[in-house]
DNA sequence: CTGGACAAATGAGATGATCTCAGCAACACT
DNA sequence: AGTGTTGCTGAGATCATCTCATTTGTCCAG
């Protein structure tokens, strides 16, 4: 009769199951909020169980994030390989941003507020991950730069920065559950903004801060 | 004989205490890994006492943080409206809050880490400022179409995700303590950026390279 | 000077979280 | 059946935040 008080399955079997529960709790609450009881009761184990085969909560919350982000960018290069044209190519680098955060807001949340801040983040898989993307856009700038495209005195970084810099902010809201925003039109405010501000040909509209040329309309 | 086991002391200046105690406490450790134990044994009282001015951690954090983001924003004001011509106002802005960001990482650390994830932060006066300031940008950008310098189709809001996240992401290394930056040299390059981006004049340099539509908003 | 009201401060302990570990129970292989 | 291996348990150690009945200084009325 006693059918067996617990049941007992193959390490990896049982890793995934914690981690898919892991996944929803992590969804539903968020990082600090949630907790290891409600995970384990939701795998089907007890809370010590999820600690045979996670070191702490937070080594759970990386590995949850890591084997999402993992599935999530593994077209990325094959497309952006097909892609020609510095802008063109841009504009998908930002438009893949977007739509990612669009389709997982609770999971891009869980690594902007919580996993990015930890001390640790530098040796997360998450954190090559962003780095060879980054990585890729500064790529397509120096390959606009030898084609002539892009001036050659933009700092590329910064280019970069108000790239992600920008998609982070304009997405805040949706992500924390308070607004929306499309992909498609931002991707194209951004990159539009950003060529004027970085392409080559035609001298700049307007002399910077310095005292050099005069403003056209002081006041 | 006894010398009191305690002193009475007002409960401003208690207040006070136990606030600068709190700021040292979260500079060093974050607000994880600051315990209110800690914090109370700095301030000179018990742990108890603590609770008795503050509800939670969390209020003594949004306190501690209000507090200096009062301080900070007070001339602000002030110093733009001597600054004149739409470029220099806007590189003003940007330095002003790259600036702050250089002397105070720590605290900028806890309200971008911390205090602007809680779900209580539309609630608080850290929120309320960063309005006003946002809310500048977008009046300076505002003023700079009307003086026909800014093009009519520009984006506002992009244009500001773009500085704001642009700076964010670019001081994010430096906040970490992890690199360095150059508030003066970053506005500029933002700035210039920016400044080609969105100004009137000239027309775009090029049109992107795809076969089909210029991507300009009809809105 | 004294007693009583009041508020400041205490410290013990309730609560709830993460994390540990000795041992039990199911399975595989003799 | 016996035996080794290992998934899994469940009780509890430890350490946070937060509560509250009680103690103690301070002040003022009489």
């Amino acid at each position: 009769m006693t059918q067996p008080a617990y049941s007992r399955l193959p390490r990896e079997r049982r890793i995934a199951d914690i981690m898919a529960a892991a996944r929803v709790v992590f969804d539903e609450k968020g990082y600090a909020a949630a907790s290891v009881a409600e995970i384990a009761e939701r795998a089907g184990v007890v809370e010590g169980s999820v600690y045979r085969y996670f070191e702490h909560k937070r080594a759970l919350l990386i590995a949850v994030v890591e084997r999402w982000y993992g599935e999530l960018l593994s077209d990325f290069d094959e497309h952006l390989e097909v892609i020609t044209g510095t802008w063109n190519r841009l504009r998908y680098l930002v438009w893949k941003h977007l739509s990612t955060i669009e389709k997982q807001p609770m999971l891009v949340r869980l690594v902007f507020e919580e996993l990015r801040s930890g001390p640790e983040y530098r040796t997360t898989a998450v954190f090559e991950v962003n780095r060879r993307y980054t990585r890729r856009t500064i790529d397509v700038l120096e390959e606009g730069i030898a084609r002539g495209e892009i001036r050659r005195d933009v700092p590329l970084r910064v280019a970069r920065d108000m790239i992600f810099g920008g998609v982070e902010h304009h997405t805040w809201a949706f992500v924390r559950g308070e607004g929306t925003f499309s992909p498609v039109a931002a991707a194209d405010a951004i990159v539009d903004i950003l060529r004027r501000g970085i392409a080559t040909g035609i001298a700049a509209p307007e002399a910077p801060h310095g005292s050099k040329s005069p403003r056209r309309k002081p006041r």
